[in-house]
DNA sequence: AAAAAGACTTAGAAAAATTTTT
DNA sequence: AAAAATTTTTCTAAGTCTTTTT
């Protein structure tokens, strides 16, 4: 069945946002920092001059480890741990459940409180500590008795194994010692054999001349100045690519690059600026003062209002200051009692001075650090110039975790060479780092694409450096990654028709596995890996819990759960009667917190699909049903004739469908009711003007007031908005007079001539005030002045402006249906860019009206299709 | 077989740039 | 010319999935 598709569109009323944001809460305040470089990795190092020093070097020490575990047990803490934390009070922040203790007067209190109230609320995640009630729902719908028998063993396989996972934590410390760092030796081997690419050029076209000539016409400038910047020719791979090119694990022959960039170190703030600590400023060493800096930066984001955030940041920032006591010996343990507006207003002011700086003097700003970063921004794979992403190491801060991250707030350690791996090609010279130390170590692993990567402090991530979405490699697997969703279309039928059968299988994992790939074909959800207890609580389809569905006679499911991002995904959808039974049968008799699919893993899941096609995984369906969809909306819509404004319209609907289907949100824009407010005004003022044109025209003969078309249509002109419209033109009018009369003025002063008098002033307010008089007659009468112009005129004035209000409307109502949406990550990350290109070409339609330089640039390979060409 | 590591894609927020309005 | 609104780009967190280790 057509599965797809339909769903999109369904019913999904999200109740609200919920997302993340949502959560917020009291407390707050102000906060103090450290610095980076301490923190604590502590222990051993802490002698090292610090601020470079930072952890240690191998990660492996204590830091590390915790790291490495990631998942497991939360390490505790890693940080703090080790660290000096003696005197800290309470430091244990761990612990399982999230609870953590702080020090007495410091957080704790804050902290509490927030646990209670726990305004999470919107979403609709449920409290955390499972409280095991039952489910509401139905539980008797008793269907046929078989499928019941199966499941009772379920039962106990449902813990979540996320919990889990945790406990185990604590042994790994042993674990760690070094890792080595030449870990992939021989993959690498490998790539030698490949070799006679060296040089490989294969034919790169430059885009640039035939084209260009092309076009040129149209915009002249506009291409003359791309020339320049980009002469770079483009390595065209996706036309000499001979088909399936074959070795996929070598990725490239030869790599040179220079390596990453450090932020600059940290400068103190000038000795007026400090925290106050009970009312007192507080002496900070610069380790302390930076930490603290970046919690003030924060003081009016929501991160400051948020329990946890403060609770993490604070515990920090004591662990730093215990190796870097404030200087007047200021003993800070308590929260409540910092203020750290002074610095965050200071942080204000440098703001305003940067943009207070001339334009040329932000160009040449701009200049000089495009120039010193230049070396970074490109590295050469195989010969070819190519572009660098994520060259910029990332700095020093807190942890900005999403929805309720156990770790938000926590300090991101300053990373240094010593932590970084770089991958590069043999034989070639090895950048020296912009900053005093030496690599971690250094690779030359051809198997993979990344030229730099560090473990981050906080959860144990790898860091990737990789080349710019634009660059071969990137588009390469990009456009793998839709061909292999266009292979799902030959295939779907029957994985469809397999799956189907499935539902009613006597196994029950079986059974539960055909459910989730209904739900996953069907609603396009994640995969849903299990994760830590140290991360968000948040779900995809395998790792749904029972709390996360309701049933809802005949065949209803409500789908309220936090996805990635801790994106609430609200949904209510008709499904098939065994796929309600199904479900059914998988809540009974467990708890709200036990897995809803306790014998489905992402693991067996995919090892499934890939024997259905190969290759396949969960996250193709999102692609293919994104895409696919897309392109049948676009299909749909008939647009011959159309304008230009109608076509981007009717592409942007379609796009809104294909991200509504995959719930790509966005906080919608702080200002988006104001501007809502604005836009109907303007479609007001547009009706009024044409409501001013008919009743010229009525004016000038009344048999027009019989023409259909001129029939009142601006019903939803209220006399009270007119009034005050028309005042709001007079002051507008009035001004306007002032203003010239004014430069007059000003004018005849220059030439030494004589003034108007301010009785010439008078008399043309005067007059403008009994033009409006009239208007005011006008209203009454419905006759309006047709002030010298034909009856053609205007009713070709106004047919203009019928049309001007239709697409004003349109414009309108697309905004305040997409204001929740983000439209950016589907076209980004899900539409086949093909779709795009063929359909602009098609209709005629500029693509730069749809793709943003980025895009442009991310998608060369998509550029060429045939208008023909289909997803 | 199951954790952990590793590598790479996807994601929304925030910052920066650009365009529109005043 | 400044300010406000909107769009684009940057940033980095958070997923997916594969590979390696235990």
């Amino acid at each position: 069945m057509p599965v797809n598709s339909h769903m999109l569109v369904d019913s999904k009323q999200l109740p609200e946002k919920a997302t993340s944001n949502a959560q917020k809460q009291g407390t707050a305040m102000n906060g103090s920092g450290l610095s980076s470089a301490e923190h604590q990795s502590s222990s051993d190092d802490d002698d090292l001059p610090l601020s470079q020093t930072t952890r240690t070097t191998d990660a492996t020490s204590h830091p590390s480890r915790n790291l490495k575990r990631k998942k497991a047990a939360y390490a505790e803490t890693s940080s703090d741990d080790d660290v000096p934390l003696a005197s800290s009070p309470g430091k244990s922040r761990t612990n399982g459940k999230g609870k953590v203790t702080l020090p007495p007067d410091t957080g704790g209190e804050s902290e509490s409180e927030a646990a209670p109230k726990a305004p999470r609320a919107s979403n609709g995640r449920s409290s955390k500590p499972p409280p095991k009630k039952k489910v509401k729902e139905e539980s008797d719908l008793s269907g046929e008795d078989d499928d019941n028998k199966p499941l009772a063993p379920a039962k106990r396989a449902p813990t979540r194994k996320r919990k889990v996972k945790a406990e185990s934590g604590t042994d790994d410390d042993t674990a760690i010692s070094k890792k080595a760092p030449t870990k992939s030796r021989k993959k690498t081997m490998k790539s030698e054999e490949v070799s006679e690419i060296d040089t490989p050029k294969p034919k790169r076209a430059k885009k640039t001349k035939k084209e260009d000539s092309e076009k040129s016409p149209r915009m002249a400038k506009a291409k003359k100045e791309k020339k320049d910047e980009e002469q770079e020719e483009v390595f065209r791979w996706w036309e000499n690519n001979p088909d399936g090119n074959g070795d996929d694990s070598v990725k490239w022959t030869t790599l040179e690059h220079n390596g990453v960039i450090f932020p600059p170190p940290y400068e103190p703030l000038p000795s007026n600026v400090k925290m106050n600590y009970n009312g007192n400023s507080v002496d900070l060493p610069p380790e302390a003062e930076e930490v603290a800096g970046f919690y003030a930066a924060l003081l009016e984001t929501d991160h400051a209002r948020d329990a946890t955030f403060n609770r993490n940041f604070f515990e920090d920032w004591k662990n730093v200051m215990k190796r870097f006591p404030p200087r007047d010996g200021t003993k800070v343990t308590n929260f409540e009692a910092c203020d750290f507006r002074p610095m965050f207003e200071h942080f204000e002011g440098e703001k305003a001075k940067k943009k207070a700086m001339t334009a040329e003097e932000k160009k040449a700003a701009k200049k000089a650090r495009d120039e010193m970063e230049a070396k970074y921004t490109t590295c050469l794979l195989d010969g070819r110039k190519e572009k660098v992403g994520n060259f910029r190491v990332e700095p020093p801060g807190l942890f900005r975790g999403r929805g309720d991250h156990p770790k938000k707030g926590t300090l991101k350690f300053r990373v240094r060479p010593e932590d970084i791996t770089l991958n590069i090609g043999k034989g070639v010279p090895v950048p020296v780092p912009n900053m005093p130390g030496h690599w971690k170590a250094v690779t030359h692993d051809n198997t993979v694409t990344w030229l730099a990567n560090w473990t981050e402090n906080i959860n144990g991530n790898h860091k990737y450096v990789f080349l710019a979405a634009g660059s071969s490699l990137k588009g390469q697997s990009d456009m793998q990654k839709f061909e292999k969703a266009r292979e799902l279309k030959k295939h779907v039928d029957r994985i469809r028709e397999n799956y189907s059968q499935d539902l009613r299988s006597k196994v029950m994992a079986d059974r539960q596995r055909a459910t989730t790939m209904y739900f996953i074909d069907k609603l396009a959800l994640r995969a849903g890996n299990e994760k830590g207890e140290d991360e968000a609580d948040t779900v995809g389809c395998c790792s749904l819990r029972c709390e996360h569905v309701t049933l809802e006679a005949p065949d209803f499911i409500i789908f309220d759960f936090l996805g990635k991002d801790s994106i609430r995904y609200y949904n209510r959808v008709q499904v098939e009667p065994q796929v309600f039974k199904n479900i059914r049968i998988f809540k009974e008799n467990k708890n709200d917190d036990d897995n809803l699919f306790d014998r489905v893993t992402t693991t067996s899941l995919n090892k499934h699909l890939t024997n259905e096609m190969k290759g396949l995984t969960a996250k193709v369906f999102r692609t293919f049903n994104a895409s696919i969809t897309f392109q049948r909306l676009l299909d749909e819509e008939p647009l011959e004739g159309a304008s230009l404004q109608e076509k981007l319209n009717a592409y942007n609907t379609a796009n809104r469908k294909v991200a509504i289907l995959c719930n790509h949100q966005r906080s919608a824009p702080k200002t988006h009711d104001q501007s809502m407010a604005k836009m109907r005004d303007k479609y007001r003022s547009f009706k009024y003007e044409r409501m001013k044109l008919r009743h010229a025209l009525f004016n000038l003969d009344s048999k027009y007031k019989k023409r259909a078309q001129y029939k009142d249509d601006e019903s939803d002109l209220d006399d009270e908005w007119v009034t005050e419209h028309e005042e709001s033109l007079k002051a507008k009018e009035i001004e306007k007079a002032e203003k010239k009369f004014a430069k007059e003025n000003e004018k005849l002063e220059e030439d030494g001539k004589k003034l108007h008098p301010d009785s010439l002033l008078q008399e043309r307010i005067e007059e403008v005030e009994a033009e409006f008089e009239q208007l005011a007659k006008e209203r009454r009468t419905g006759k309006a002045d047709a002030k010298n112009r034909s009856a053609d005129k205007i009713e070709e004035a106004i047919d203009k402006l019928t049309d001007k209000i239709k697409s004003f409307k349109l414009q309108m109502v697309d905004r305040d249906a997409g204001k929740e949406v983000a439209l950016g990550t589907s076209k980004i990350n899900y539409l086949d860019p093909r779709i795009t290109a063929a359909w602009c070409q098609i209709h005629d339609v500029p693509i730069e009206k749809i793709f943003s330089k980025t895009l442009i640039t991310k998608f060369p390979w998509a550029m060429e299709v045939e208008s023909e060409w289909k997803f």
